[in-house]
RNA sequence: GCUGCUGUAGUUCAAUGGAUAGAACAAGGGACUCCUAAGCCCUAGAUGCAGGUUCGAUUCCUGCCAGCGGCACCA
């Protein structure tokens, strides 16, 4: 990584100025500085401190800078008010390139979360309620954040985590009751919970009755036991489908039922520590003492709410894979409750203070209005999945592909995944069903198309003969060399930052260079030139490929 | 009322306190006997409002406005 190396050597020389200013390398604007790959504000920073000019300053670090004669720097110069221009040597895109081919799948990868032990929990949909675009989104969010930690080096297990118990699951067993439904049916148990969300709201009785439900499920009941079993199993049966279409897979899938029981114990222990309180008969954390709010965690009918669960969750969390630190992605609305929780998770344990984290994303609405699985108006993931894979189907008709069902599967997965990942985690996403998502432009399928023309190239390449060669005949380097020269950095930030967005953008910007190259270059020409394009070609596949995997995305060879 | 997130082009999104705020879609124009046109080239178009800090603010601080969310027995 010639950023960080060049930022550590860039800070020594501004400390042996006598400065202490802290400054950022960058990648210059584009056109702004030449081909320079990187630029520094330093001397702008330090200026100050110095009480000299910028220009001086600058003038000065590029002195000492050219003394350490780094290898992988060609240029240095200064521009503009004091910006210090880098440029690096023609050798390291070589090397670059020579080293995409030969690290392959592991190209990108970095050390910085190396020996470390990691859970990512994500997806979380509910058994009894349907699995819907909000799931789509915790899950395409959830893997992509696995992939990148992943990649830095650290041990990771994926957990998700089912709510099986509690009042939702009572609405859905008395609807199904009430009204003569199917268990063996996922529509129908969509359709039960809804009804039994109407009566609990507008009816006292029917909410008494649903009470009943409700707190015979904790304790365990012979009667309702197969109609719960069957829904609960119908429902998981229907995730799993999900999961496989999303290429998803769990290290361990944890449950309420189980975490509930040994959260209301932890609980009740606390209770001697003064860490909860009672409060009208309910099991409280007095939030307010942090800066939070007041949270309860057992009911006054004695059920576990989720926070208390969510203490169960910690424990089998640890004696499942014990962890340096955990990373539950939840919806923004849930922001506020989990802050409540990890500060109960840190009073409960203080040996583990700060390892319980969190990562808030934003939440897929209608543009309609709030979609809210209570009322039944709720897009779910599949039929999101099936509109949009028929949109692919659509527009494959002019192309002749070997497994057209396939490939419209990957298209519309990625194009799903790309519309969440391309932006910064936080930002709601307004989700217009009419439009359908956009298969063109700044999309998943751009970039899996820019790959199919490398892979493409490669197969024509290999039935002429023609290898590729990373150090053969080449040019000065062009704006494309130095875009995949930078791929290893943008991975590191990504993830350091948690945000899977920088790689999208990357990649975009990286197909978007490639596309333009490829319209104007002739890769085969049949020259000796040839064997060098086609190793930048392969590099652009290769970090295609990768950039694609750490988003969760197929890289289909044709399309 | 208190509080969290988000306000950038007509629309959907970028921009680690830096250089001329980048893309895509939509609009208008163009190129192609050549490795896949889901592509390429060109044109036009934006930082919610008011202050402050700074050599420099889309970015940090304060206030206001708008959208979405949270604020005790749902998850």
């Amino acid at each position: 990584m010639f950023k960080a190396e060049l930022h550590r050597t860039l800070e020594e020389i501004v400390a042996e100025l006598g400065s202490t200013a802290s400054f950022a390398v960058d990648y210059p604007p584009k056109d702004a500085a030449g081909f320079a790959d990187y630029a520094t504000s330093a001397a702008l920073a330090a200026a100050k401190d110095l009480g000299k000019k910028p220009l001086e300053v600058a003038e000065a670090i590029v002195t000492k800078l050219d003394e350490r004669a780094l290898p992988f720097i060609s240029e240095v110069s200064v521009a503009g008010p004091g910006f210090i221009n880098i440029t690096l040597a023609p050798e390291v895109f070589t090397e670059t390139i020579a080293r995409a081919l030969s690290d392959g799948g592991d190209w990108g990868k970095n050390v910085t979360r190396e020996g470390s032990r990691i859970i990512v929990e994500y997806s979380q949909p509910n058994p009894f309620k349907p699995f819907h675009i909000g799931h789509l989104m915790s899950t395409t969010i959830g893997e992509s954040l696995s992939r990148l930690i992943e990649y830095s080096g650290a041990t990771i297990s994926r957990f998700n985590y089912h709510g099986d118990i509690g009042p939702h699951v009572a609405k859905a067993l008395w609807g199904l009751k009430k009204h003569n439904l199917s268990a063996s049916n996922i529509d129908d148990i969509g359709r039960a919970y809804v009804l039994g969300n109407t009566a609990y709201e507008d009816d006292p009785a029917l909410k008494g009755e649903i009470d009943a439900i409700n707190k015979r499920l904790y304790t365990g009941d012979a009667e309702l036991a197969p109609l719960y079993e069957e829904g609960r199993a119908v429902s998981l049966a229907r995730f799993a489908e999900i999961y496989e279409l999303l290429g998803s897979t769990f290290d361990h899938v944890v449950f309420e039922s189980e975490t509930g029981p040994i959260g209301a114990e932890i609980v009740k222990e606390a209770m001697a520590k003064g860490i909860f309180e009672e409060s009208d008969g309910a099991t409280v954390f007095r939030g307010e003492k942090y800066g939070l709010h007041t949270r309860v965690f057992i009911t006054s009918h004695g059920t576990p709410t989720y926070e208390a669960k969510e203490i169960g969750f910690a424990k089998r969390k640890h004696e499942l894979f014990p962890f340096d630190q955990n990373i539950t992605d939840v919806a923004v609305e849930q922001d506020e409750y989990f802050k409540v929780v990890a500060k109960a998770i840190d009073e409960l344990w203080p040996k583990y203070r700060g390892s319980y984290g969190h990562v808030t994303h934003g939440m897929m609405q209608l543009s309609g209005g709030k979609m809210s699985s209570r009322k039944g108006n709720v897009i779910t993931g599949e039929s999101l999945i099936e509109d949009v894979m028929e949109a692919a189907r659509e527009r494959m008709k002019e192309s002749d592909v070997e497994n057209p069902q396939n490939i419209a599967k990957a298209v519309a997965v990625a194009g799903i995944k790309y519309a969440i990942l391309k932006q910064h985690l936080g930002k709601n996403i307004v989700f217009d069903p009419e439009k359908s998502l956009s298969l063109e432009g700044d999309s998943g399928p751009y970039l899996q198309y820019a790959y199919v023309r490398t892979a493409s190239i490669l197969r024509k390449a290999k039935e002429a003969g023609v290898a590729s060669d990373a150090h053969g005949q080449h040019g000065t380097p062009t704006s494309l060399e130095r875009l995949l020269s930078r791929f290893p950095e943008i991975v590191e930030r990504a993830a350091q930052e948690l945000e899977p967005h920088h790689v999208a953008q990357y990649l975009t910007t990286l197909s978007s260079e490639f596309n333009s190259w490829y319209a104007s270059t002739k890769v085969l020409d049949g020259t000796s030139a040839a064997s060098y394009k086609l190793a930048i070609v392969e590099a652009v596949g290769q970090t295609l490929k990768n950039g694609l995997w750490l988003l969760g995305i197929e890289s289909p060879q044709e399309m």
